[in-house]
DNA sequence: CTGAAAGCGCTAACAT
DNA sequence: ATGTTAGCGCTTTCAG
């Protein structure tokens, strides 16, 4: 591979000059511009990555801790992810990727200087890498909100006004005793802080309203379906539900199709998600890849030290399918 | 952060020596060892990751290009990038990810020596990206079978032995003519590798069997029950059918469910997919994460200039839930 | 068994 | 507007 000393030698110019053109960092002459450019393009000369972040201490790579655990929504976790490298790149950073669930993995890629900043997804009510992120000082974001007041900068989709503007518009469609059916219990257990926030929005939206809302974990695929019947047996009364779980969805709406009398049907996911989905009334998007993006330009001023605000919440949208078909 | 003359001063010890205790290339004493060990860890010291690079000429990172294009299932996706990852990682390798479909980011990658190999997934048959890797001195592996003579290596799922292995079960099953709902129309005209393979290996079985099998292209979502319907109204006579389709697989069975007189079903598919899937009489699972593990495993023998086979293919294995209800 | 020192390829002062 | 050069932190000869 070319160096940069061979771009130099080749436009009869010297090291830096050729450093200064890549970099446009002082003035250059238009003529020795072009002659450096063009040794640039006939080498076929890319700096090396690594003298590179060596000479200037940063790299352009951004670790992403991404969870890949059982139980959250893959597309989800996929469009955010494809949000953040979109994103990233935009800016001429990479990114490199880091699962596990454990505090080592941002630990071992901080200090060895092989990121520039760490995101992390999927983010528990009381996470423990919360506390390792405190303590080193790259810069951090987190995906999800734990508890009040953590020194790192969080953004996240609004799940608690998701809840509570579900909630609102079933009591406006005239129904009294709505359900949510929400993450599976493994998810819940692991105090994930979307879904704890959902329940209370939605709960709290139900009481605002007047109306009965109850909230019930649920499993994966075809096992969703009795959760549903359960709650439709031991309370006729409840009307509508409210769908927060994309392995259940697809399950829990082809099921309602075969009841006698189907609850009107709501769900959260992926609008491109959702669409495959008959039988819904209203959708609510989970608007992942704009996440995923928002994450990574946040993470990106905090790098080049600009204000954040420490906590962004993207703003849930309601969107009718009455009448759509 | 404390470097390695820190260490070596805490420790008393030149600098080599440092380096060599942590790399183990050469013979130190055991005392000495001990007071570097002793000395790195009381200044917590990691290595710089591109110094090391620089000096080196390998950073340990290998580069992932992953597709997260529409219509690819998402947990083959998530669990092959998390086969990939865990494999990296037991080899001390970190992995970047590289998206877009284009040569453009393995070129760079490549070219700038971000990363010391490529793996490469969602190939197509006849993938423009396979001439970029030629032309690439990176070591790099190929997820997918492209066209038959490519100078990378290449790893699979055998898509075509999984789908002789459905017709030859469904014809030993009893069945005379049977149906295979395979991927979306989008990725079947992207002349993607799999779907290619499984259709080709599919109608091959059918054939050795002496059966009647048609193929169909498939939506995600509920639209996939009216290609069901279609098959089923224009030949009454096809008693089963072959899903591969993550997106449309709960939609059909719960569908079939509904039937007057349901086709049997059998299903391609992780097989922690398909289990949350009713109705299915026998599996094949897409051993995703044992994939991705092995793409990177091969990638690995190729940068420690190991012998490796051109390509290697998984075999399928079918899992009767026959009776286990 | 250990040290000294020459790079790895680049950036960014410090010249002029 | 351009050139010279001192590092960045490590690996690895070469010397002992």
């Amino acid at each position: 591979m070319a160096t940069i000393a061979d771009v130099a030698k080749a436009a009869g110019v010297s090291i830096s000059t050729v450093s200064y053109v890549m970099s446009g960092k002082r003035a250059i002459s238009r003529e020795t511009r072009e002659r450096v450019e063009e040794a640039i393009v006939q080498l076929s000369f890319s700096p090396h990555a690594s003298a590179r972040s060596l000479a200037s201490g940063s790299n352009s790579v951004i670790g992403l801790q991404a969870p890949l655990r059982p139980g959250v929504d893959a597309h989800v976790v996929m469009e955010i992810v494809a949000g953040v490298v979109r994103e990233a790149r935009s800016h001429f950073y990479d990114v490199l990727l880091l699962t596990g669930d454990e505090g080592e993995g941002l630990e071992r890629a901080s200090k060895s200087s092989l990121v520039d900043a760490l995101l992390v997804m999927d983010v528990a009510y009381d996470d423990p890498r919360i506390k390792t992120l405190e303590s080193l000082r790259t810069p951090a974001v987190l995906i999800g909100v734990p508890s009040e007041d953590v020194a790192i900068t969080c953004v996240d989709f609004d799940f608690e006004a998701a809840g509570a503007l579900a909630a609102s518009r079933l009591a406006e469609l005239g129904h009294r005793k709505v359900a949510l059916l929400g993450a599976p219990a493994e998810v819940i257990e692991r105090h994930t802080s979307y879904a704890k926030r959902l329940s209370r929005g939605f709960a709290r939206g139900c009481e605002t309203a007047g109306i009965a809302g109850s909230v019930h974990p649920c499993p994966a695929g075809a096992e969703a379906t009795s959760v549903l019947d359960t709650i439709l047996s031991n309370d006729a009364d409840v009307s509508a539900i409210f769908v927060h779980n994309e392995a259940a969805l697809p399950h829990i709406a082809s099921h309602v199709e075969t009841l006698a009398s189907p609850p009107q049907m709501i769900a959260l996911a992926p609008n491109e998600f959702s669409r495959n989905v008959s039988g819904l009334s209203d959708l609510i998007d989970i608007p992942a890849e704009r996440l995923g993006a928002l994450a990574a330009e946040t993470l990106w001023r905090l790098i080049e030290d600009r204000e954040v605000s420490p906590l962004t919440l993207l703003k849930p949208h309601l969107n009718s399918q009455l009448g759509a078909a």
